[in-house]
DNA sequence: CTTATTTAATAAAAAAAATTATTTACTATT
DNA sequence: AATAGTAAATAATTTTTTTTATTAAATAAG
């Protein structure tokens, strides 16, 4: 890392004035990322410093070329205020997500636009050594593609699914690579920082933040569901995304609620995910096809010998009858989960994200209904409960911020 | 108030450095308040700032009388450093516990302690305006009987059960007092900026607070629990109490767990709190009882008609068997209950509180077990869980401590 | 029992930051 | 077009704060 900023991120050897300046410089571009743009006066008043002060701080900020002058202001009265922003050119974080059969790089820019990104890259996730090497193979050829340079890029971020332990950076789940040490390595082959995170804790941090219409969500404690082929929550609380001991916060998948005898891939029995996810979805078709109601699912399953999400969001574009009515069923046992969220932690805002938010009003409407039923009126009135318009797009952009922002200490 | 850091809680009208001296002597104060006392340089070091002007703004709070010189330190080296802690008899915070049948009254120190307390106040919480102004009175006659200098009381806190809009400060539950606006009329009253807040977080503040011999737990991500004829937990996300968009999270009684017909007090049916409270235990030996299993607690239900919990607590000192096996159902559901909050929020701790804690391991291990069956042990191997050693009494310290940090703006 | 060492507290000097005043830039009004 | 009014940027001044130096208070070692 060229910058002073971000060198010595606590500040050892530092003193007295050098120190407070690093910290202001430090909150200076906090205050520029969450309002994309300010002013000296503004920056003044938001940092409780004077304006010369706050002058010296942009001027050298500006020499240093993490910020830019991006013109003036036009309304009000009186002489313009130059306006100040990141400079988007700065430095530049890397994001990559790794799913099933597909990863997914990107490249993020200062002021959290994804400027370059490598999508679908076809991948196997398989608990090898291979496995791992083929993902750096693949950054390795996404990096030399890109058109920035090298040593602009300050942070490396990771999303996969399963418990990864955000204390030790320890991957935990079904998916590890033979307990080699994935941060160490990468850090080491790459010579940045690594960071891992869990997909959808990456996913709902990119909703959070560019979920309306690329802006943030206003509200500050918010649950964003990732509905794939499990589910998962990323919980906000005062804005700031809970991970709890060991980052393992979220996983409402898990939860007993149901008195069935499936056995979840969690070893227990009566799991929210048994009844609630993409997994529990296709069983639901599968069975009740099985049991002879009819389906245009029946030409696929018979086909492929197995059915995927693709296959039921694309039936249920068709109309089809049978998938619509697994969508519901699946929607109101979610709605009876989140219930469990809206009673323990009094959310305003519910963003049903993931890959089966495509379901779009027929998923989202059984799951009001459910919530109505099944938690306080008094309490569930404060939540709003929102469907996402970016999906599981928005893991790649979640797991870059999530780096800039832990290189910023926002978080 | 007297003093200035009260004075102008957000510093409207105060400018530049006055501002921050202002805000620099409230930190100060935080960590003297977390840290029970310390010395210039540490203090220094933590506010950074320099050694002189620390010694300028501990000067200032120790002519206002708000801190005070307790001594010097013993070990180390060289010239010894004098302590500073707050001034105990500085100001004070009222604290007020509204149960159903009685009210706790506390007057708590600035450093944090009860100097005074009316317990087990009899009283009559009807949702009647003659209800509110027996609280006022039986306020205005322990403050009657305090000896501190009343000017000294900045602050007032009132715990009670159900729902309170903490953002609003309406009392929603089905204790309130014919919508007066109780807020309103205690400030008018007593001239003290009054702050409600629910029974289950106080009590949760409290134990988090003074749970360990009376120091507050570790602990950064914990819930405690409050166990008694109802059922809730207080949450805490690093270090802070969670309350959501209006105050109601922590609401875990009233999650849908069980595939029941009982109807629980709040209109829905399966509630955690049918199978797992005070309530649910006395339901149960009830129904037992007259299913023909015999108990010594035959005797006390039919000469009252109905069971009450101390009794409970009384047979199972005894040995009843009948008592002993509630217990342990109550126990098996709660930790079923628990294992959500687990698998939700990944905490450190869970503290069994409230008045059923009073049962002890009896309670605590089949808790244990159950939360072992139903969440993965990676995830529950995370979490401690005690047994709270203050039950009930946390309440009041809790009420009285929420009204001092939140005055300090510590929360 | 000195003396060296360590750390705290205070004093003096230097630097940093905030105020205040001035200049610049722009708008609205006459 | 000139002028009054508003707000930003800069300059000058003053105040605040830090830094450095000095003194004070304590312990450990010779």
């Amino acid at each position: 890392m060229q910058y002073s900023v971000f060198n010595n991120l606590n500040g050892e050897g530092l003193s007295g004035v050098a120190f407070k300046d690093r910290n202001r410089k430090k909150n200076a571009i906090a205050h520029l990322s969450a309002r994309v743009e300010s002013t000296i006066p503004e920056l003044a008043d938001l940092l409780n410093i004077s304006i010369p002060k706050t002058t010296e701080l942009i001027t050298e900020l500006l020499e240093e070329g993490l910020v830019k002058d991006t013109g003036k202001k036009t309304e009000g009265l009186g002489r313009k205020a130059a306006i100040y922003s990141l400079n988007p050119d700065s430095c530049y974080f890397l994001g990559v997500e790794i799913k099933k059969y597909k990863i997914n790089i990107g490249l993020m820019s200062f002021n959290a636009n994804i400027i370059d990104s490598a999508l679908d890259v076809p991948f196997a996730f398989l608990d090898t050594n291979e496995s791992l090497d083929a993902i750096i193979k693949e950054i390795h050829k996404f990096l030399s593609n890109v058109s920035v340079v090298k040593e602009k890029i300050i942070g490396l971020g990771l999303s996969m699914a399963g418990r990864i332990n955000v204390k030790t950076s320890e991957i935990l789940s079904i998916y590890h690579f033979g307990n080699a040490p994935v941060k160490e390595k990468l850090e080491e082959e790459f010579n940045l920082p690594v960071y891992l995170d869990n997909d959808s804790r990456t996913l709902a941090y990119g909703e959070y933040n560019f979920g309306q219409y690329g802006l943030p969500y206003s509200e500050k404690n918010a649950c964003i569901v990732n509905l794939d082929y499990g589910i998962a929550i990323g919980i906000f609380a005062d804005g700031a995304p809970v991970y709890g001991a060991s980052g393992y916060a979220g996983e409402i998948g898990h939860i007993p609620m149901f008195n069935n005898e499936k056995i979840c891939f969690c070893g227990k029995k009566g799991c929210l995910e048994t009844e609630a996810s993409g997994l529990a979805l296709i069983d639901y078709l599968v069975k009740k096809m099985k049991e002879g109601s009819s389906s245009r699912l029946q030409q696929v399953f018979s086909k492929k010998g197995f059915l995927e999400l693709e296959d039921i969001l694309e039936a249920v574009k068709f109309g089809d009858n049978l998938a619509i009515e697994g969508v519901t069923e699946i929607a109101y046992n979610l709605g009876k989960g989140l219930a469990v969220a809206i009673n323990l932690l009094n959310p305003e805002l519910i963003v049903l994200g993931g890959m089966l938010s495509g379901f779009g009003e027929l998923l989202l409407l059984p799951v009001k209904t459910s919530i109505m039923q099944h938690s306080l009126s008094l309490v569930n009135n404060d939540t709003r409960i929102a469907l996402s318009s970016i999906n599981q797009r928005a893991a790649l952009p979640g797991c870059c911020l999530l780096v800039r922002d832990k290189i910023l200490g926002l978080i």
